[in-house]
DNA sequence: ATTTGTGAACAGTTTCACAGCG
DNA sequence: CGCTGTGAAACTGTTCACAAAT
């Protein structure tokens, strides 16, 4: 009786990471040992991370006990396409996209409007918001921008999941607040608050001056 | 004979949280509770977090085993100026401002330039850097911009410590490599790609996309 | 009564060691 | 032989439980 098994949060990041980084390999195949020279990780801990990927797979395929088709390790090393593949499955990325938007239009959220920041990545802007009108008039961009005032009926009509906040750190609880209410279910969190929301809205903080000091 | 102890990184990173959060508190005082509320850690870790903290400073002023001045936890909570102070000093902030520089001015990198970024923040921006001459000339900011062809010297004679790379993902080893040459120690990685870099070099990776497929 | 400080217990993560495979 | 797959061992981080403080 195997108990069921999640994939941590640790290895799921990793394999995010892993995944950028076989899109820029040019050789066919890849070993443990070379993923380890370009990320620092050990060898061995890819290696369990990506059995436990399969693991994980495997239980999906309820039943099928016995892995089948087992052209994965070649014991020289990983298929770079067989990897990227069972990342892609064993994350379970969205076949569909997913719908997103950007709150404050501020120098740095204007930046992600156009610049192809989600290019190809499964996800899609469909609004920008800012309470400021006047900006909403003003930029330009490929898709529409409202006042935060219309945000709630643009989250529900445009089926927005989650949210990039870029406003002014003394408004973000506040337009937090706002988004979470809309009902968007993540927040992307790029100002330096600490956000304060229900247990299903996941937030990832991304602050540049964070990261800055932990580096210094 | 207690061993050395140093303070995790885990730790650190969600000290600059509760470090940001309390310059956000109006109250004089905040319980383990409270923080646990807004930040939805346990509040025996933000304690044990704390008691880690104090234990690695009582170890630095060398010989003085017993504590002193014990105003800390007053049983009733914690002083917000003496947590604001333990954890400054703890995680041992440099009195003296780092200087650092932006490798490419995309949209971006270009958001970044003024936007007060690093408003007190003990960080000054000195230099901006982009591949592209044109860029360079056509952009106005309150530092001077150059081409990455005068990155070597700009970086050593404005003593420049660390970087914020926001190059196109196909340009960003190349650029590092560029940076880590010039005496660069630390990266704040805004490109979705992975850095190889010698082990005295630290990076943080900041990718909005890989964020937006954590939280979906 | 409430909240901190503390070490022990527990859970999670990483590394080790080595069998098995090509 | 070099490399993967795998469970066990070592290590790191978190939570528990309760004494001490007020």
């Amino acid at each position: 009786m195997n108990s069921i098994i999640a994939i941590p949060e640790v290895t799921k990041k990793r394999m995010l990471t892993l995944q950028n980084l076989l899109k820029s390999w040019s050789q066919e195949k890849i070993t443990s040992m070379q993923i380890s020279e370009i990320t620092g990780w050990n060898n061995s801990l890819i290696r369990h991370d990506l059995w436990l990927l399969r693991k994980f797979q495997s239980q999906l395929l309820e039943g099928n006990t016995v892995f089948e088709n087992e052209t994965f390790g070649v014991s020289n090393g990983y298929y770079k396409h067989d990897l990227l593949n069972t990342i892609t499955l064993a994350l379970g990325f969205k076949s569909s996209e997913i719908n997103i938007c950007i709150a404050g239009l501020n120098r740095l959220g204007a930046a992600l409007l156009d610049e192809g920041t989600t290019e190809g990545s499964g996800f899609k802007i469909k609004a920008g918001f800012d309470s400021n009108v006047n900006r909403v008039e003003i930029l330009r961009s490929s898709f529409p921008l409202y006042p935060a005032t219309e945000m709630s009926w643009v989250i529900k009509k445009e089926n927005i999941q989650l949210a990039i906040l870029t406003v002014a750190a003394k408004d973000a609880q506040a337009m937090c607040d706002r988004l979470v209410k809309a009902g968007v279910t993540g927040i992307v969190n790029m100002t330096n608050s600490v956000l304060r929301v229900p247990e299903n809205v996941k937030i990832e903080n991304l602050s540049i001056l964070n990261s800055l000091k932990i580096i210094s």
